[in-house]
DNA sequence: CTTACTGTAATTTTATTTGATACAGTTTGT
DNA sequence: ACAAACTGTATCAAATAAAATTACAGTAAG
């Protein structure tokens, strides 16, 4: 898993922590450790399933158009990291007359579908705004 | 996530589907189609966890040691992969002064355990055994 | 019409994964 | 004793993936 998924929680989650609700590709990037260009990509994605507008040229940015109460991690994963449990890597080869090598490539891909699931339904419970609770909550 | 947990549930799935439940790295490397330098990394750590039992010398190898029907799926994930969900790159740092910023490592951390428990959950409902059977049932 | 932004693609750099090689240690059979 | 066939483990090289960087077209504001 790469870690688009993180990168697009912490921006949603800085975007309910500002007044404003809004904030540039640069400003975001700072915050996140990353590069402007980056966050440009993941925000776009997040733009494209309603989580934020965009607006361009000066002034503009990225501003909240979610509530923080409502949006889960799910949501965000589904829309931005879906598939990624599922190492790149899988073992077996169709071609063999073994039926372990040539059915294990499908049954391993139906286990981390339905692990993925079981993920996912843990993200169900996570909002922006408990991210952000927790955060407050640090110490 | 590496593959070395598929590498490894289908090295076990083999094992089981083995009259004799024994083959060497060499057998099992073509099976799983890598190389058998990589099984026997693979199998060391589930030697070392006592899932398989080896034999050096000639005629030696791999062999299993455990019940297919027990063994399941989150025991061989903990000992092989634990950890493996959470993404290598992380967000953030800790000496901005920003909450979102300098927290929100260790709020994701948590999150990502609390998410590899929800997947490890549904691990531990799948066996060896039940891996061998839907293969099986494979058309 | 300049400035400050996003959108997106292409390229380079870095990190990770995988494959390959090597060789010491172990067991078996002769 | 010793050759053969294994495992155990470390190291190096190649392939792949992730991340950073660069570039530039498009857009909106002043």
């Amino acid at each position: 898993m790469n870690s688009e998924f993180t990168i697009a929680v912490h921006s949603l989650v800085y975007l309910a922590y500002l007044p404003e609700r809004m904030a540039s590709s640069e400003l975001i990037s700072k915050n996140v450790s990353t590069h402007p260009a980056r966050i440009r990509k993941v925000m776009s994605c997040l733009r494209k399933n309603g989580f934020v507008k965009t607006k361009e040229g000066i002034g503009g940015g990225y501003i909240l158009n979610s509530n923080p109460h409502e949006v889960t991690l799910a949501q965000i994963y589904r829309a931005i990291s879906h598939g990624a449990v599922k190492p790149h890597g899988c073992t077996g080869d169709p071609e063999q007359d073994c039926p372990i090598s040539s059915n294990i490539p499908e049954v391993m891909d139906e286990i981390f579908n339905e692990a993925e699931v079981s993920l996912v339904k843990y993200l169900d419970q996570v909002t922006i705004h408990s991210v952000l609770e927790k955060i407050k909550q640090c110490h």
